[in-house]
DNA sequence: AGGATAAAAGCAACGCTGTTGCAAAAAATA
DNA sequence: TATTTTTTGCAACAGCGTTGCTTTTATCCT
């Protein structure tokens, strides 16, 4: 399990790295997202601040991890389950926020839908952000 | 026209003052949305911070604006064409970011779909984004 | 219109967030 | 193991957003 986690690290090109590995086991273990904030509680006393910001940055660039668009100024990470890649990432799942628990989970399985746009307008990329009670609080 | 926006401030049970004014006209002359920074920047000179921040939320409040998610922490707002009151938005369109002017619009005509969610889950509001090339840019 | 009352704006201060440059430490490489 | 490269931690800083309090402004009532 532990050198699941080295491998994947190692996969996407980075040196391994002790921050590197808590933060990624982070995730691996939590079913929702995670805010900066939330993993600073988690792994912060343990590391500086700065380090779980470029950790974060790095992981996005190279496609172990997504962002989930808020409405609360407070961006959301999740694990990439599709076959993300370095510089490209192809999660077109729908994501969910909870309004019980406040947690923000990846329904993996539920695909963005095509939206007709209006003429001169072109799409390249859909965000769909559903709340509501999740499967745990309903 | 000055009289439509203390008209508008009147019907949502606001007192009318000179910020309010300002920044309501901001919104009523920009096709697109206007972040706080933007706004600050236009009527900033005038205007307290403060005001700035006391003056969107209470807009929301009432159901003037409303607010559009991004993946960069900073929170987009823009005027509701919609029926919304007070204390309930009733905003169900899409929005539009574009990658080349990086304006945010408002699809009004664009009605946000319906998402089969897996069972658990329940659908209480959704929010649509998405990102390409606007009319304007292509 | 003028005064009383209620509401909003401005000010100051503060904590939190996110960024940057640089030196020290750790990991990869040979 | 020694060298090189990468990452981390530290310090400092700017900007964001909030709060309490005072002053100013708008509304309401006579
Ligand atoms: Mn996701
Ligand atoms: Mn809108
Ligand atoms: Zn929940
Ligand atoms: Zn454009």
């Amino acid at each position: 399990m532990n050198s699941d986690i080295k491998e994947l690290l190692k996969k996407s090109q980075l040196s391994v790295t002790a921050s590197r590995e808590k933060i990624l086991q982070l995730f691996l273990e939590q079913e929702g997202a995670l805010a900066h904030g939330d993993i600073e509680k988690k792994a912060g006393e343990k590391f500086d601040r700065v380090t779980v910001y470029r950790t974060l940055q790095t992981f996005v660039e190279k496609g172990i991890i997504h962002t989930i668009p808020t409405s609360d100024n407070s961006i959301r990470y999740a694990l990439c389950k599709d076959d993300c890649a370095s510089g490209h990432h192809h999660d077109h799942h729908v994501h969910f926020v909870c309004n019980e628990c406040n947690n923000t989970f990846c329904l993996d399985d539920v695909v963005t839908p095509t939206i007709k746009l209006p003429s001169g307008y072109s799409q390249e990329h859909i965000e769909v952000v559903v709340k509501g009670v999740c499967k745990h609080c309903s």
